[in-house]
DNA sequence: CAAGCAAATGATAGCGCAATCATTTTGATC
DNA sequence: GATCAAAATGATTGCGCTATCATTTGCTTG
């Protein structure tokens, strides 16, 4: 790669270059750029002229490299198909733009063992931050993760050690009362359609389960889940042979998320089965289609979108050295009582 | 920063420590990493082991500055909030991450002068690729996009000047065509919903207007949009007050979206509007919920998840010099009828 | 077993920028 | 206008890695 040496051969234009147009030395351009306070304002105009001039876009790994600095937040979801987490997403995307930072987004797939490999990756970036879905992590990212000295956010549930910060809501405890709604609506013979069982949809079957049982109103026969994506066409099967399971003996059903509620909905009323009267469905999520389908769906309301925003800012003020460590935020939840459930 | 000069006080561990505790040099080290074809089984044992018991991780700014190649790929979307988008985005992903690239995402929220300001911030980061959303560029941006000799694909819509590569489909004809299958099926009175009323929408829009207009069934009044993004609420906020201007004069409704299409379809259901026998509701984009609520919505299909496929191959085999310039791909578009259309 | 070559390994230099410290210029004050 | 502090600007160096080219080692072959 012998080239003339002052670069303007290949394209490249570097701060050099613009240092010579403007008569200024290279690390005045650099503040111009980076501390344009510390400049004069002359200075400023002659430098910003010349940048505008050769078109010069700094090179954010020379200055990473230089400055330790790389402003990068990296981010690790489940699933980009995922509403749930892309409204999360939106919140974290709001805080870190305003706030200069870039986020890197990897998925996981629900894969602790991918996500291993996806936290390499966001670490080989030197983020400033990082921001991972739950507590499953293999033992050698935790590992990794801990010694990083990163400032981390765990987000989405609540656990009782996280690697550093954490921000959430009990799936259990939100299972559990589900279960009591119902009950309380005179409902009885409570089922539950779960799909993908990720951590916090076990957690929430457990609350489920927990609760029932503590009445003596637990039957397996009661749970149809499956290790597929939640879909609504899954949603539709899994109710179909939830009943079929329960020859009609059922009463209700809890479902892990929205989109498995819809096709117990929809799947409902192509059955003839009424709704509320007949069944009651209730989802989980809260997703928008919820209050608007006929009938409209009872769900389990959280901050989605303030879960992303608050993680999003507690990073900052870890940044800033403005939060005692280990910060643990429980965001709660709200069942929104529709009328899916209302007998 | 004063510090001992071999490492090792600050924590930070580098290619050179690897290097000292395996007794090889650091090229070896990197080549272990990078090409560990050409490392010979003992060494790259050695050499792992030392990583292993280090715990090192490259430095990507430093990989990235030394080797000018970044492993990023930039892309651009409007909205995360929006299926459309993160169905493309999980094909983009699915062929990247197989590919060993990483993904950059930003967000433009539908303005061209963020989108400028995201394609600054992209660009810095030197990637190896971008893929941006359709073709509604500020000039500086358009320009600083030509110049960057980046392989580049502009996806969502079929552009008659791309930058580079492009992939997506006609929405003018897809408007148009909607038309004729509502026509097909006997409707008249077409009316049309839309909202955000980007440029795609604005091309649907265009095609459904010109396809009325040849048969001289259009009037301004058939026309409902507001400028707010698209939701369940806004559709059946639109719905209302299109059939209220209307005076019930009118027997189909073609959405935009759709959101806007289920909002629609619920509010008719509650204000005892029967679909598709009084009226019929056509949507866009055929989300999964099209097909199981009832009455199932007709709605206008489109291969997102391989359009994001296909705009990362075509990234890669740019990549290799394996493609024309100004490869332009049309992805087409399928009406799917469902009984919202079928009286 | 020496010649010849491929495979494996290493030494050197520099990617583009910012931290650090040094120097110059400006402005305020009496 | 001399003195001093503060503001503005610059020279040097190195961040951690890889491209390039040089050297060494291992291996084939007559």
């Amino acid at each position: 790669m012998k080239k003339a040496k002052k670069s303007g051969s290949d394209g490249k234009i570097t701060l050099v270059d613009v240092a010579r147009i403007a008569a200024v030395s290279p690390i005045t351009v650099s503040r111009v750029i980076n501390q344009p306070e510390k400049v004069s304002d002359a200075v400023k105009l002659k430098v910003q002229k010349a940048i505008d001039e050769l078109g010069y876009i700094p090179n954010q790994h020379a200055s990473s490299l230089a400055s330790a600095r790389s402003g990068i937040i990296g981010v690790a979801i489940p699933s980009l198909s995922n509403v749930v987490f892309t409204d999360v997403l939106r919140g974290i995307y709001k805080v870190m733009g305003a706030a200069g930072y870039k986020v890197l987004l990897v998925d996981t797939h629900y894969s602790p063992l991918e996500e291993e490999k996806m936290v390499r990756t966001l670490l080989s970036q030197s983020p400033e931050g990082l921001i991972i879905t739950g507590g499953d992590q293999t033992p050698a990212c935790d590992q990794l993760l801990r010694k990083s000295r990163i400032p981390t956010v765990q987000i989405m549930e609540l656990l009782s050690n996280p690697i550093d910060m954490n921000i959430g809501f009990s799936h259990h405890l939100a299972g559990a009362d589900v279960v009591d709604h119902l009950l309380g609506k005179g409902y009885r013979r409570i089922g539950f359609i779960g799909a993908r069982m990720d951590p916090r949809v076990q957690q929430r079957i457990r609350g489920y389960t927990q609760a029932l049982s503590e009445r003596n109103l637990f039957e397996p026969s009661l749970v149809a889940t499956s290790p597929e994506p939640s879909s609504i066409a899954l949603g539709g099967a899994l109710f179909k042979s939830l009943i079929a399971a329960n020859e009609g003996r059922i009463d209700a059903v809890f479902c892990a998320n929205d989109d498995l509620a819809l096709g117990a909905l929809f799947e409902a009323q192509r059955m003839n089965i009424a709704i509320p009267k007949q069944l009651a469905i209730c989802g989980f999520n809260d997703i928008e289609a919820a209050a608007f389908v006929n009938p409209s769906l009872t769900s389990v309301a959280v901050g989605r979108y303030e879960m992303g925003v608050k993680a999003a800012e507690l990073i900052i003020q870890s940044l800033n050295q403005q939060l005692p460590e280990h910060t643990q935020i429980d965001m709660g939840f709200v069942i929104k009582q529709r009328d899916s459930t209302n007998r």
